[in-house]
DNA sequence: ACGCCTAACTAACGCCTGTTAGGTTAATAA
DNA sequence: TTATTAACCTAACAGGCGTTAGTTAGGCGT
């Protein structure tokens, strides 16, 4: 979904997929069949080169899922932050909230392969590489709090609720939908907005109205 | 844990692991390293016996993958089950929700590897050994449906809620636990309230009270 | 004492993996 | 025209994988 379109050569040879072609490849194979079943020579075959022709880009296997996980993160955490930081100036501590959490899950579903490939394989990566991934989850994690912290002072939020487990409670969710998401079945814009009320009203039936 | 305590020879040889103790050193290594990262030879060796011994208890990896994720399904499905039946037959609406999302993530966390083991490695197992697993899990999720169509019949639910939608971000909300959660930094018990109360009564702070 | 059965063992098989070294091509720069 | 270089290919490697076949050891019922 990046190249194809337009003005083909203006770099070097007429078909080089290249360094930011393979992790295209890469992203969306892992994305679509995790880790463990995604080897360098089906990620090659895609690509349309051989699996040793990876070495010219890449140092190692590590190498290539350190990236996509980096460039996953990334991704969400700048479409978050965007995605508050575009409101008025003047929006209230709901507002904020929701938009935050639909920016979240438009990159895990419609925006980014790299960001579900995260979500999807962190949890089966060599531990090396999930460390090598760990500054970058904390810099989105810290935004994250930064963000509740802030609607909890204005008194957009209850006073005892705890911001890291409110965090890893609300990016789990938001997470988990990967497991069973249907494009077919609804947008993502429409069950973010299910998750906000159900976050910030509850389920519960109340009965003063 | 269930065996090296009391009479040790009391069926064929001295030291036989057999089935079971072989499937539940299977849960437990797939619960901590993961399905990829786990190999026939590095269950063998855990048990105390040899890579081509499994063979006489098992027809494949997958068979002993489909007994793991079938029996945690099986365990917190019953753990739900009996959780919801033991209280008080006019306990109200959110004292059975309570009760069953504390029994789910019991479950999870205290109890099960084979629970967590299922969790954890369900999206990284071949097709056909998720296939096998599908009816149990059909049977799992319509006993949430029903209890939360109950709920949302006698008036302890909005009305307006999507019981499948509201489903899935419960279990899924569960579930996500297992990526992140330290029994050193506090129970399932004390999470499973701040999952409920999030849940019943949302974050936002309400002006009437 | 006998043979049966359970639960293991040994040794090997073909396959796939990440990785490496060295060779080839084609476009650009001098 | 020649030299350079980026991007790829070919062929092979050692090691790990799931799996199989054949064998062995010991307790049990008869």
């Amino acid at each position: 979904m990046a190249q194809n379109t337009a003005i083909k050569v203006n770099e070097t040879s007429r078909s080089a997929v290249g360094r930011d072609g393979v992790l295209d490849i890469a992203a969306r194979l892992f994305r679509e069949q995790g880790y463990g079943s995604v080897s360098l020579r089906k990620i090659a075959e895609a690509a349309g080169i051989k699996a040793g022709s990876i070495y010219y880009h890449f140092g190692s296997k590590d190498e290539i899922v350190a990236a996509v996980l980096d460039a996953g993160i990334r991704v969400v955490h700048e479409s978050m932050r965007d995605a508050v930081t575009d409101l008025r100036a003047d929006a209230d501590g709901e507002t904020v909230l929701r938009a935050a959490i639909r920016a979240h899950l438009r990159a895990l579903i419609d925006v980014s392969d790299y960001t579900s490939a995260n979500v999807r394989i962190f949890g089966q990566v060599p531990q090396s590489v999930r460390d090598a991934n760990l500054p970058t989850r904390r810099a989105y994690e810290a935004e994250w709090d930064s963000l509740l912290s802030q609607l909890k002072k204005d008194g957009t939020l209850k006073q005892d609720v705890d911001i890291r487990r409110l965090r890893l409670m609300l990016i789990g969710t938001l997470n988990a939908t990967l497991d069973w998401f249907d494009p077919d079945r609804g947008s993502a814009d429409a069950l973010s907005r299910t998750y906000a009320d159900v976050f910030l009203n509850g389920i519960l039936q109340r009965q003063d109205t």
